[in-house]
DNA sequence: TAAGATTGAATTCTCAATCTTA
DNA sequence: TAAGATTGAGAATTCAATCTTA
């Protein structure tokens, strides 16, 4: 490939992901959340007995640091909890609400409707093929090397 | 399509920028920029007679807001200036300043070299259907609405 | 009135250093 | 020593409000 094409590819996967997330703001922002907290409590809904902020931070991919103030806000405002582990004193389980439950119940469905918005027209194959090119992408991204020069 | 795969899909898109994001700090870091700071960097290298804030801002996809802190601090640094325009003293030019096209000449190389290494066993033919998805996705993600419910 | 830019407050994020427990 | 979590500083971000010039 050339780097013509290159660059126009990662910078469009760039572009298209920051365009995503600057509007499902639009929908989050009447609930009083933001996009970053809705993915922590979208984790979690799958997640009952809860999880540790190490597990929470490599599946939202975040810096440990930043899962510390993130889950300050979100307990602030009632949709998480930290419970104290008797058996790993270090590891905090973080757990969601019943008030938590309730908002990803209501805001879920919302969300699911415009990502199918957002794919609309886009065939099963097609879509398969993209993953396939952005999951190379992500490999070789951990993975680049500067030459020796 | 079903709700999954556009969940998958929609989800491998932001993961595969927040990878591809994180990773290029590496090569940024040595040279005590960042990447939004690149970003700018970059831009201005290909238009030497300069761009106003607002031309900036939207090349970018940031806030007009954010520009100017992103501005304030690449000035401090020496890589950009503001000049003052005769003709809109509303709107300032900002260029590229010999130290900042010194340093976008040593980067960019570097950083055309990763972005190969990233998109490397992919066909052209592939990247164009991807660069069609992603397009389609930008598309329709600004025009999603709310069901009625 | 409108457009370009700026400011201030709040959130998010990364990094490095630190604290507590294992 | 190592692992989970936290803290503090600096950078980046968004929003709303403001300032200046057109």
């Amino acid at each position: 490939m050339d780097a013509d094409l290159a660059r126009t590819l990662t910078r469009e996967v760039m572009t298209t992901a920051d365009t995503f997330l600057r509007e499902s703001a639009r929908l989050f922002r009447p609930h009083g959340i933001t996009a970053a907290q809705y993915n922590v409590i979208s984790v979690l809904a799958a997640a009952p007995e809860g999880l540790s902020q190490r597990v929470l931070g490599d599946a939202l991919v975040v810096d440990r640091s930043n899962v510390t103030g993130l889950i300050n806000r979100l307990a602030e405002a009632g949709y998480v909890a930290r419970k104290v582990q008797p058996e790993d004193r270090r590891a905090h389980r973080v757990v969601l609400t019943v008030a938590g439950r309730r908002l990803w119940e209501k805001v879920c469905p919302h969300y699911e409707s415009i990502v199918l918005q957002v794919v609309a027209g886009i065939s099963k194959k097609r879509a398969g093929e993209t993953l396939a090119v952005l999951q190379a992408m992500q490999a070789h991204a951990t993975t680049w090397k500067l030459a020796k020069k």
